[in-house]
DNA sequence: AGGGTTGGAAACCGATCTGTTTCCATGACT
DNA sequence: AGTCATGGAAACAGATCGGTTTCCAACCCT
Protein backbone atom coordinates (compact mmCIF):
# COMPACT_ATOMS: atom_id res chain seq x y z
CA UNK A 1 0.00 0.00 0.00
CA UNK A 2 1.27 3.42 -0.46
CA UNK A 3 -0.19 4.95 2.35
CA UNK A 4 3.12 7.15 3.18
CA UNK A 5 3.04 10.78 2.22
CA UNK A 6 -0.18 12.89 1.30
CA UNK A 7 -2.74 12.16 -1.75
CA UNK A 8 -1.11 15.32 -3.32
CA UNK A 9 1.92 14.06 -3.32
CA UNK A 10 0.94 10.28 -4.11
CA UNK A 11 -0.47 11.52 -7.17
CA UNK A 12 2.55 13.53 -8.84
CA UNK A 13 4.37 10.58 -7.98
CA UNK A 14 2.70 7.92 -9.52
CA UNK A 15 1.32 10.12 -12.28
CA UNK A 16 4.87 11.33 -13.23
CA UNK A 17 5.89 7.15 -13.19
CA UNK A 18 3.05 6.46 -14.98
CA UNK A 19 3.14 8.86 -17.46
CA UNK A 20 6.49 8.55 -18.20
CA UNK A 21 6.87 4.60 -18.30
CA UNK A 22 3.21 4.16 -20.42
CA UNK A 23 3.14 7.84 -22.33
CA UNK A 24 0.17 10.21 -21.10
CA UNK A 25 -2.63 8.44 -22.51
CA UNK A 26 -2.83 6.29 -19.64
CA UNK A 27 -6.17 6.61 -18.04
CA UNK A 28 -7.02 8.39 -15.04
CA UNK A 29 -8.09 5.22 -13.17
CA UNK A 30 -5.20 3.61 -13.59
CA UNK A 31 -3.25 6.49 -12.00
CA UNK A 32 -5.16 7.31 -8.94
CA UNK A 33 -5.26 2.82 -8.55
CA UNK A 34 -1.77 3.55 -8.24
CA UNK A 35 -1.54 6.46 -6.37
CA UNK A 36 -4.24 4.72 -4.07
CA UNK A 37 -6.14 7.73 -4.04
CA UNK A 38 -9.44 8.14 -5.54
CA UNK A 39 -10.69 10.19 -8.85
CA UNK A 40 -12.57 12.47 -6.24
CA UNK A 41 -9.75 13.32 -4.44
CA UNK A 42 -7.61 13.38 -7.44
CA UNK A 43 -10.11 16.10 -9.26
CA UNK A 44 -10.46 17.92 -5.99
CA UNK A 45 -6.68 18.26 -6.26
CA UNK A 46 -6.36 19.10 -10.16
CA UNK A 47 -8.57 20.46 -12.04
CA UNK A 48 -8.21 18.32 -15.33
CA UNK A 49 -5.86 15.65 -15.97
CA UNK A 50 -3.89 17.99 -18.33
CA UNK A 51 -2.78 20.19 -15.41
CA UNK A 52 -1.92 16.58 -13.51
CA UNK A 53 0.32 16.02 -16.58
CA UNK A 54 1.82 19.81 -16.24
CA UNK A 55 2.13 19.55 -12.42
CA UNK A 56 3.53 16.52 -12.21
CA UNK A 57 6.13 17.07 -14.99
CA UNK A 58 7.30 20.22 -13.08
CA UNK A 59 7.09 18.41 -9.46
CA UNK A 60 9.36 15.95 -10.97
CA UNK A 61 12.47 19.06 -12.56
CA UNK A 62 14.34 19.54 -9.42
CA UNK A 63 14.94 16.18 -8.79
CA UNK A 64 15.52 15.32 -12.23
CA UNK A 65 17.88 18.13 -12.56
CA UNK A 66 19.38 17.02 -9.11
CA UNK A 67 20.25 13.79 -10.58
CA UNK A 68 21.95 15.29 -13.54
CA UNK A 69 23.54 18.61 -12.64
CA UNK A 70 26.75 18.54 -10.50
CA UNK A 71 26.45 20.08 -7.26
CA UNK A 72 28.20 23.56 -5.89
CA UNK A 73 30.34 21.42 -3.89
CA UNK A 74 31.86 20.19 -7.43
CA UNK A 75 34.30 22.67 -7.73
CA UNK A 76 36.15 21.33 -10.85
CA UNK A 77 36.62 23.73 -13.73
CA UNK A 78 33.39 24.22 -15.89
CA UNK A 79 34.12 22.05 -18.50
CA UNK A 80 33.93 18.80 -16.33
CA UNK A 81 31.05 19.94 -14.83
CA UNK A 82 28.90 19.87 -18.11
CA UNK A 83 30.44 16.57 -18.58
CA UNK A 84 28.94 15.09 -15.81
CA UNK A 85 25.37 15.81 -17.00
CA UNK A 86 26.62 13.56 -20.02
CA UNK A 87 28.04 10.98 -18.13
CA UNK A 88 25.26 11.02 -15.99
CA UNK A 89 22.81 10.59 -18.94
CA UNK A 90 25.12 7.59 -20.21
CA UNK A 91 25.24 5.71 -17.09
CA UNK A 92 21.20 5.79 -17.00
CA UNK A 93 20.74 4.62 -20.68
CA UNK A 94 23.55 2.37 -19.20
CA UNK A 95 21.01 1.24 -16.47
CA UNK A 96 18.47 -0.31 -19.41
CA UNK A 97 15.48 1.43 -17.69
CA UNK A 98 15.92 4.85 -19.71
CA UNK A 99 13.19 5.51 -21.60
CA UNK A 100 14.75 9.40 -22.62
CA UNK A 101 14.18 12.78 -21.11
CA UNK A 102 10.34 12.29 -19.62
CA UNK A 103 10.04 16.12 -20.84
CA UNK A 104 10.79 16.13 -24.30
CA UNK A 105 8.88 12.23 -24.43
CA UNK A 106 5.52 14.45 -22.88
CA UNK A 107 6.28 17.54 -25.61
CA UNK A 108 6.28 14.50 -28.35
CA UNK A 109 3.19 13.14 -26.85
CA UNK A 110 1.17 16.29 -26.30
CA UNK A 111 2.02 17.52 -29.93
CA UNK A 112 0.27 21.34 -28.76
CA UNK A 113 2.80 23.52 -27.67
CA UNK A 114 0.46 25.15 -26.00
CA UNK A 115 -0.22 22.69 -23.31
CA UNK A 116 0.44 23.18 -19.69
CA UNK A 117 2.90 20.20 -19.94
CA UNK A 118 4.71 21.12 -22.97
CA UNK A 119 5.28 24.36 -21.61
CA UNK A 120 7.04 23.10 -18.42
CA UNK A 121 8.71 21.00 -20.84
CA UNK A 122 10.07 24.31 -22.89
CA UNK A 123 11.05 25.54 -19.40
CA UNK A 124 13.00 22.56 -18.24
CA UNK A 125 14.88 22.38 -21.20
CA UNK A 126 15.41 26.06 -20.98
CA UNK A 127 16.87 25.47 -17.42
CA UNK A 128 19.77 23.09 -18.68
CA UNK A 129 21.02 25.63 -21.72
CA UNK A 130 20.95 28.31 -18.98
CA UNK A 131 23.28 25.94 -16.48
CA UNK A 132 25.57 25.24 -19.66
CA UNK A 133 25.54 28.85 -20.73
CA UNK A 134 26.54 29.80 -16.80
CA UNK A 135 29.21 27.37 -16.86
CA UNK A 136 31.07 27.84 -20.38
CA UNK A 137 31.24 32.07 -19.04
CA UNK A 138 32.87 31.03 -16.54
CA UNK A 139 35.31 29.00 -18.57
CA UNK A 140 35.47 32.26 -20.68
CA UNK A 141 33.92 30.43 -23.82
CA UNK A 142 33.80 32.49 -27.10
CA UNK A 143 29.89 31.97 -27.91
CA UNK A 144 28.28 30.52 -24.98
CA UNK A 145 25.18 30.84 -26.06
CA UNK A 146 25.48 28.94 -29.21
CA UNK A 147 27.79 26.39 -27.81
CA UNK A 148 25.20 26.25 -24.59
CA UNK A 149 22.18 25.10 -27.61
CA UNK A 150 24.26 23.07 -28.97
CA UNK A 151 25.27 20.72 -25.82
CA UNK A 152 21.04 20.85 -25.26
CA UNK A 153 20.42 19.21 -28.37
CA UNK A 154 23.31 16.56 -27.94
CA UNK A 155 21.59 15.70 -24.50
CA UNK A 156 18.04 15.61 -26.30
CA UNK A 157 19.90 13.53 -29.46
CA UNK A 158 21.64 10.77 -26.84
CA UNK A 159 17.84 10.77 -25.22
CA UNK A 160 16.39 10.07 -28.79
CA UNK A 161 18.84 7.33 -29.50
CA UNK A 162 18.37 5.66 -25.99
CA UNK A 163 14.24 5.76 -27.14
CA UNK A 164 14.66 4.36 -30.27
CA UNK A 165 17.33 1.81 -29.19
CA UNK A 166 19.39 2.58 -31.75
CA UNK A 167 23.15 1.14 -31.77
CA UNK A 168 24.48 2.69 -28.55
CA UNK A 169 27.90 3.58 -28.57
CA UNK A 170 28.25 3.63 -24.40
CA UNK A 171 29.46 7.03 -23.89
CA UNK A 172 28.71 9.07 -27.49
CA UNK A 173 27.22 11.82 -25.69
CA UNK A 174 30.33 12.23 -23.30
CA UNK A 175 32.08 11.81 -26.48
CA UNK A 176 30.25 14.47 -28.80
CA UNK A 177 29.82 16.92 -26.04
CA UNK A 178 34.05 16.88 -25.11
CA UNK A 179 34.23 16.99 -29.23
CA UNK A 180 32.39 20.40 -28.84
CA UNK A 181 34.23 21.93 -26.07
CA UNK A 182 37.73 21.10 -27.57
CA UNK A 183 36.80 22.72 -30.80
CA UNK A 184 35.18 26.19 -29.00
CA UNK A 185 38.97 26.17 -26.94
CA UNK A 186 37.31 24.95 -23.91
CA UNK A 187 39.70 22.49 -23.17
CA UNK A 188 40.81 20.30 -20.32
CA UNK A 189 43.16 22.38 -19.29
CA UNK A 190 41.52 25.48 -19.62
CA UNK A 191 41.33 27.72 -16.44
CA UNK A 192 38.47 28.51 -15.00
CA UNK A 193 37.84 32.43 -15.37
CA UNK A 194 35.86 34.01 -13.06
CA UNK A 195 34.57 37.23 -13.48
CA UNK A 196 32.84 37.49 -9.67
CA UNK B 1 -12.95 13.82 -52.28
CA UNK B 2 -9.70 11.72 -51.95
CA UNK B 3 -10.63 8.95 -54.66
CA UNK B 4 -7.29 9.12 -56.58
CA UNK B 5 -4.75 5.76 -56.20
CA UNK B 6 -6.25 2.51 -54.72
CA UNK B 7 -7.60 2.35 -51.28
CA UNK B 8 -4.88 1.04 -49.85
CA UNK B 9 -2.15 4.12 -50.89
CA UNK B 10 -4.83 6.50 -49.59
CA UNK B 11 -4.89 4.73 -46.36
CA UNK B 12 -1.08 4.42 -45.82
CA UNK B 13 -0.93 8.16 -47.13
CA UNK B 14 -3.44 9.49 -44.58
CA UNK B 15 -2.08 6.95 -42.08
CA UNK B 16 1.45 8.91 -42.53
CA UNK B 17 0.25 12.03 -41.96
CA UNK B 18 -2.56 11.68 -39.18
CA UNK B 19 -0.30 9.54 -37.06
CA UNK B 20 2.61 12.14 -37.34
CA UNK B 21 0.27 15.32 -36.71
CA UNK B 22 -2.03 13.93 -33.96
CA UNK B 23 -0.14 11.19 -32.68
CA UNK B 24 -0.30 7.54 -33.42
CA UNK B 25 -3.55 6.97 -30.77
CA UNK B 26 -5.94 8.58 -33.12
CA UNK B 27 -8.36 6.67 -33.59
CA UNK B 28 -9.20 4.00 -36.68
CA UNK B 29 -12.61 5.69 -37.78
CA UNK B 30 -10.90 9.29 -38.39
CA UNK B 31 -8.28 7.23 -40.24
CA UNK B 32 -10.95 5.27 -42.54
CA UNK B 33 -12.54 8.62 -43.10
CA UNK B 34 -9.79 11.21 -43.92
CA UNK B 35 -8.58 8.21 -46.34
CA UNK B 36 -12.25 7.35 -47.82
CA UNK B 37 -11.84 4.14 -46.90
CA UNK B 38 -14.06 2.35 -44.97
CA UNK B 39 -13.12 0.13 -42.11
CA UNK B 40 -14.18 -2.63 -43.38
CA UNK B 41 -11.78 -2.55 -46.05
CA UNK B 42 -8.92 -1.05 -44.15
CA UNK B 43 -9.30 -4.39 -42.24
CA UNK B 44 -9.51 -6.68 -44.96
CA UNK B 45 -5.94 -4.68 -46.18
CA UNK B 46 -4.19 -4.50 -42.73
CA UNK B 47 -4.30 -6.84 -40.23
CA UNK B 48 -4.72 -4.34 -37.56
CA UNK B 49 -3.68 -0.94 -36.52
CA UNK B 50 -0.76 -1.54 -35.31
CA UNK B 51 0.33 -3.31 -38.94
CA UNK B 52 -0.83 -0.06 -40.29
CA UNK B 53 1.26 2.10 -38.11
CA UNK B 54 4.37 0.20 -38.94
CA UNK B 55 3.52 0.23 -42.99
CA UNK B 56 2.74 3.62 -43.11
CA UNK B 57 5.95 4.49 -41.59
CA UNK B 58 7.93 2.49 -43.47
CA UNK B 59 5.81 3.61 -46.83
CA UNK B 60 7.07 6.99 -46.24
CA UNK B 61 10.67 6.01 -45.49
CA UNK B 62 11.63 6.52 -49.09
CA UNK B 63 10.26 9.91 -49.94
CA UNK B 64 11.32 11.04 -46.05
CA UNK B 65 15.09 10.02 -47.22
CA UNK B 66 15.03 11.86 -50.65
CA UNK B 67 13.70 14.73 -49.07
CA UNK B 68 16.84 14.94 -46.96
CA UNK B 69 19.60 12.60 -48.87
CA UNK B 70 21.50 14.91 -51.74
CA UNK B 71 21.03 13.03 -55.09
CA UNK B 72 23.54 10.79 -56.51
CA UNK B 73 23.77 13.72 -59.16
CA UNK B 74 25.22 16.04 -56.17
CA UNK B 75 28.77 15.01 -56.93
CA UNK B 76 30.14 17.69 -54.02
CA UNK B 77 32.57 16.09 -51.84
CA UNK B 78 31.10 13.69 -49.25
CA UNK B 79 31.40 16.64 -46.57
CA UNK B 80 28.82 18.92 -48.60
CA UNK B 81 26.78 16.11 -49.04
CA UNK B 82 26.93 15.48 -45.61
CA UNK B 83 25.70 18.69 -44.67
CA UNK B 84 23.13 18.92 -46.92
CA UNK B 85 20.62 16.44 -44.71
CA UNK B 86 21.37 19.03 -42.07
CA UNK B 87 20.19 21.81 -44.31
CA UNK B 88 17.45 20.22 -45.17
CA UNK B 89 15.88 19.40 -41.73
CA UNK B 90 16.64 23.20 -40.95
CA UNK B 91 14.23 24.07 -43.93
CA UNK B 92 11.85 22.09 -42.54
CA UNK B 93 12.29 23.40 -39.08
CA UNK B 94 12.08 26.97 -40.31
CA UNK B 95 8.94 26.51 -42.61
CA UNK B 96 6.98 25.73 -39.54
CA UNK B 97 5.33 22.98 -40.21
CA UNK B 98 7.96 20.57 -38.95
CA UNK B 99 6.98 17.66 -35.80
CA UNK B 100 9.50 16.57 -35.38
CA UNK B 101 11.14 13.24 -37.36
CA UNK B 102 8.24 11.26 -37.16
CA UNK B 103 10.29 7.83 -37.32
CA UNK B 104 11.71 9.22 -33.87
CA UNK B 105 7.96 10.20 -32.62
CA UNK B 106 6.62 7.10 -33.48
CA UNK B 107 8.81 5.44 -31.34
CA UNK B 108 8.59 7.60 -28.31
CA UNK B 109 4.93 7.06 -28.56
CA UNK B 110 4.90 3.13 -28.73
CA UNK B 111 6.91 2.71 -25.88
CA UNK B 112 7.31 -0.38 -26.84
CA UNK B 113 10.67 -1.30 -28.63
CA UNK B 114 9.38 -4.26 -29.84
CA UNK B 115 6.41 -3.20 -31.74
CA UNK B 116 6.62 -3.32 -35.34
CA UNK B 117 6.44 0.49 -35.70
CA UNK B 118 9.30 1.03 -33.66
CA UNK B 119 11.48 -1.61 -35.03
CA UNK B 120 10.95 0.52 -38.54
CA UNK B 121 12.12 3.65 -36.82
CA UNK B 122 15.23 1.82 -35.88
CA UNK B 123 15.77 1.02 -39.32
CA UNK B 124 15.55 4.13 -40.81
CA UNK B 125 17.80 5.70 -37.81
CA UNK B 126 20.26 3.35 -39.45
CA UNK B 127 19.74 4.11 -43.05
CA UNK B 128 20.40 7.35 -42.17
CA UNK B 129 23.54 5.91 -40.13
CA UNK B 130 24.59 4.12 -42.78
CA UNK B 131 24.47 6.93 -45.67
CA UNK B 132 26.91 9.17 -43.20
CA UNK B 133 29.03 6.46 -42.68
CA UNK B 134 29.34 5.53 -46.37
CA UNK B 135 30.20 9.79 -47.07
CA UNK B 136 32.41 9.30 -43.97
CA UNK B 137 34.39 6.62 -45.67
CA UNK B 138 34.70 8.36 -49.45
CA UNK B 139 35.99 11.49 -47.17
CA UNK B 140 38.87 9.30 -45.35
CA UNK B 141 37.49 9.85 -42.28
CA UNK B 142 39.72 8.17 -39.32
CA UNK B 143 36.75 6.85 -37.30
CA UNK B 144 33.64 6.90 -39.47
CA UNK B 145 31.60 4.37 -37.33
CA UNK B 146 31.57 7.05 -34.28
CA UNK B 147 31.11 9.84 -36.07
CA UNK B 148 28.36 8.54 -37.94
CA UNK B 149 26.22 7.71 -34.87
CA UNK B 150 27.55 11.47 -33.50
CA UNK B 151 25.84 12.68 -36.46
CA UNK B 152 23.25 10.67 -36.40
CA UNK B 153 22.70 11.77 -32.63
CA UNK B 154 22.75 15.55 -33.81
CA UNK B 155 20.12 15.08 -36.38
CA UNK B 156 17.74 13.58 -33.77
CA UNK B 157 18.90 16.62 -31.63
CA UNK B 158 17.86 19.25 -33.65
CA UNK B 159 14.25 17.34 -33.73
CA UNK B 160 13.93 17.36 -30.24
CA UNK B 161 14.89 20.62 -30.17
CA UNK B 162 12.00 21.54 -32.72
CA UNK B 163 9.66 19.53 -30.90
CA UNK B 164 9.67 21.29 -27.96
CA UNK B 165 9.70 24.83 -29.35
CA UNK B 166 12.73 25.65 -27.43
CA UNK B 167 14.97 28.91 -28.71
CA UNK B 168 16.13 28.07 -31.97
CA UNK B 169 19.24 29.25 -33.67
CA UNK B 170 18.68 28.47 -37.38
CA UNK B 171 20.56 26.24 -38.56
CA UNK B 172 22.35 25.10 -35.51
CA UNK B 173 22.23 21.17 -36.73
CA UNK B 174 24.37 22.22 -39.68
CA UNK B 175 26.67 24.37 -37.62
CA UNK B 176 27.31 21.39 -34.97
CA UNK B 177 27.85 19.02 -37.44
CA UNK B 178 30.50 21.09 -39.22
CA UNK B 179 32.03 21.63 -36.14
CA UNK B 180 32.18 17.85 -35.61
CA UNK B 181 33.34 17.25 -39.26
CA UNK B 182 36.17 19.98 -38.52
CA UNK B 183 37.19 18.49 -35.28
CA UNK B 184 37.57 15.15 -37.03
CA UNK B 185 39.76 16.86 -39.80
CA UNK B 186 36.70 16.59 -42.79
CA UNK B 187 37.51 19.42 -43.69
CA UNK B 188 35.79 21.37 -46.31
CA UNK B 189 39.29 21.58 -48.40
CA UNK B 190 39.06 17.92 -47.70
CA UNK B 191 39.35 15.82 -51.27
CA UNK B 192 37.12 13.06 -52.02
CA UNK B 193 39.18 9.91 -51.49
CA UNK B 194 37.09 7.16 -53.99
CA UNK B 195 37.74 4.34 -53.16
CA UNK B 196 36.29 2.89 -56.30
C1' DA C 1 -29.01 -6.41 -69.68
C1' DG C 2 -27.87 -9.64 -66.00
C1' DG C 3 -24.73 -11.94 -62.35
C1' DG C 4 -21.07 -11.28 -59.28
C1' DT C 5 -17.51 -8.85 -56.99
C1' DT C 6 -15.82 -4.61 -54.72
C1' DG C 7 -16.10 -1.46 -51.17
C1' DG C 8 -18.43 2.37 -48.58
C1' DA C 9 -21.95 3.55 -44.71
C1' DA C 10 -23.19 2.46 -40.51
C1' DA C 11 -24.78 -0.49 -36.75
C1' DC C 12 -22.83 -3.13 -33.38
C1' DC C 13 -19.59 -5.26 -29.68
C1' DG C 14 -17.25 -4.85 -25.25
C1' DA C 15 -13.84 -2.13 -23.33
C1' DT C 16 -12.01 2.17 -21.98
C1' DC C 17 -11.77 7.21 -21.91
C1' DT C 18 -12.45 11.89 -18.90
C1' DG C 19 -15.12 13.64 -15.57
C1' DT C 20 -19.19 13.66 -11.94
C1' DT C 21 -21.75 11.91 -8.40
C1' DT C 22 -23.48 9.14 -4.61
C1' DC C 23 -22.67 6.64 -0.59
C1' DC C 24 -20.29 5.30 3.34
C1' DA C 25 -16.26 4.32 6.48
C1' DT C 26 -12.93 6.52 9.04
C1' DG C 27 -10.71 9.79 11.98
C1' DA C 28 -10.27 14.30 14.56
C1' DC C 29 -12.07 17.62 17.64
C1' DT C 30 -15.19 18.95 21.56
C1' DA D 1 -19.78 9.90 22.86
C1' DG D 2 -21.31 12.82 19.21
C1' DT D 3 -20.50 15.95 15.33
C1' DC D 4 -18.22 16.92 11.16
C1' DA D 5 -14.87 17.00 7.51
C1' DT D 6 -11.83 13.82 4.77
C1' DG D 7 -11.46 10.73 1.27
C1' DG D 8 -11.93 5.96 -0.76
C1' DA D 9 -15.15 2.68 -3.53
C1' DA D 10 -17.92 2.49 -7.07
C1' DA D 11 -21.81 3.61 -10.08
C1' DC D 12 -22.77 6.65 -13.58
C1' DA D 13 -22.64 9.66 -17.88
C1' DG D 14 -21.58 10.31 -22.76
C1' DA D 15 -17.96 9.77 -25.86
C1' DT D 16 -14.55 7.12 -28.14
C1' DC D 17 -11.51 3.14 -28.61
C1' DG D 18 -10.15 -1.22 -31.86
C1' DG D 19 -12.39 -4.45 -34.38
C1' DT D 20 -16.50 -7.13 -36.70
C1' DT D 21 -20.50 -7.45 -39.18
C1' DT D 22 -24.53 -6.40 -42.00
C1' DC D 23 -26.49 -4.24 -45.84
C1' DC D 24 -26.62 -2.15 -50.14
C1' DA D 25 -25.03 0.81 -54.09
C1' DA D 26 -21.92 0.88 -57.86
C1' DC D 27 -19.10 -1.19 -60.96
C1' DC D 28 -16.98 -5.30 -63.89
C1' DC D 29 -17.30 -8.75 -67.34
C1' DT D 30 -19.87 -11.48 -70.69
Amino acid sequence: MTTSATPRERLLEAAGELFHRDGVNIGVDALCKAAGVSKKSMYQLFRSKDELIAESLASRGPSYQALLHPGPEDERPARDRILTVFERQDELVAQGDFLGCPHVSTAVELKNPEHPGSVVARHFKQHLTDFFHRELVKAGAEDPGTLAIQLTMIFDGASARAVVRAQNLGGIGVLTAAALLDAAGVRASELAAQAG
